[in-house]
DNA sequence: CAGCCGTTACGACTTTTGTCGTAATCCACC
DNA sequence: GGTGGATTACGACAAAAGTCGTAACGGCTG
């Protein structure tokens, strides 16, 4: 098993210089390099493709999401470990949007840091308990939100044919489209229509639209 | 500090027993009692309060699920570990939106068994770094799609005005409603929804709602 | 300061959407 | 075997949405 090679990028000599001594002591790791602000870190990267970057979100110059984004939309992008100063920053789902692997305190301990270094080497997530909380309570507001289950209720009482106009509907065609798609007359796309705003109890498409959504039966 | 209770619940007896045995291991927890299907489950939880229940997700009678439901929305709800045989099943995010806390899995080891009930009693959640990344993922895919990034450019364009009335009009709101709510004629809102059809290269309001929808202007 | 661009504003006209009354068809249940 | 409810179907009419031409106003720039 080959080195696990890590590059610093940190606009502070003095946590870079802390964070080598403490990656120092973890024998399957090395510093492959350092850097000091986004545009440096990418250019070190591309030279030394280490394993894994660990990077301060707050730089100067390219930001540390910019530069997150950088790198991880390289080639054989490294793992990108983010340093936050706290944890549930808001920076947090940025950050993982921007291709983060996981997060690291800076007050972290020792072990703690070589751990996530090791865990998202291996290309598992390292996120802190309160992280990932939030992110299962983001995940479960999404899906257990209550007017998604009401709309999921009405959902029931439409017919498979309203439901299709429904979805061609949520989709901005106009009623001629719809009835060219379906075979129908322009009229019967409208008895359909209506029928389903009596039973969604909404009052015109645009509102169909927004159930549809909300349902879940079409989506973003 | 008292001990830390907890109610097996599964329709295997080897399995509890199994489970028994290596909590009886952990000086700080204490078996509260057993259960072999769902209806007793609910029923053992509430004679009993135990901080954690570890309830197998596929038995007869109420499943693993409705039981996960029933016992998260009573009141001082235990924590609920779920007990999966595979990582990554499909129940994992249904188990989740179910109030679950974490997932067990069989085949894991006591250690792990025994950490999962200290992690999830002290309120954190216990995910496996598969079903973390699966998440991740999840999140990362519903934020990151470039139809929304598309959006959010052309949503630049717009005037503060223009804002405000496709937020209106994907709130499903008429014209008429919209001139009421901003002081305008109808006809000025109708100069405005044309000009937006046009910025955001749409042909109706129904394509401009989901327009509102994909940039994340309005959300479900 | 004149000219220009973008925003806000309006009304007349056209097109699309939505309502209502009506009817044929199918299926379940008495 | 018929009766009632749900589904699919249509057209005529009313209402809303959308288009177009036009214009006032503010700010910015040459």
């Amino acid at each position: 098993m080959t080195q696990l090679r890590v590059l610093l990028v940190d606009d502070d000599p003095l946590v870079r210089t802390g964070l080598s001594m403490i990656l120092a002591s973890a024998a399957d790791i090395e510093v492959a390099g350092e850097a000091s602000d986004g545009d440096e870190a990418v250019a070190r990267v591309r030279a030394t493709s280490p394993d894994v970057v660990i990077m301060d979100i707050r730089m100067r110059r390219m930001d540390g999401l910019a530069a997150t984004r950088a790198v991880t939309a390289m080639a054989d992008p490294p793992k990108v470990l983010v340093l936050t100063t706290y944890d549930l920053d808001e920076y947090v789902f940025d950050a993982l949007a921007a291709g983060a692997s996981g997060f690291l305190l800076k007050e972290g301990s020792p072990q703690e840091i070589i751990a996530a270094v090791r865990t998202v080497a291996k290309g598992d997530v390292m996120l802190s308990p309160g992280t990932t909380r939030k992110l299962v309570g983001h995940f479960v507001a999404a899906r257990a939100n209550p007017r998604r289950q009401r709309a999921l209720t009405k959902l029931g009482a439409l017919s498979e044919r309203e439901r299709e106009v429904v979805t061609a509907v949520a989709q901005g065609k106009s009623n001629a489209d719809i009835a060219g798609e379906l075979f129908l007359s322009e009229a019967t796309v409208k008895t359909h229509i209506t029928r389903t705003f009596a039973k969604l109890d909404v009052t015109n498409r645009v509102q169909l639209t927004i159930f549809a959504y909300e349902s879940g039966m079409v989506t973003p």
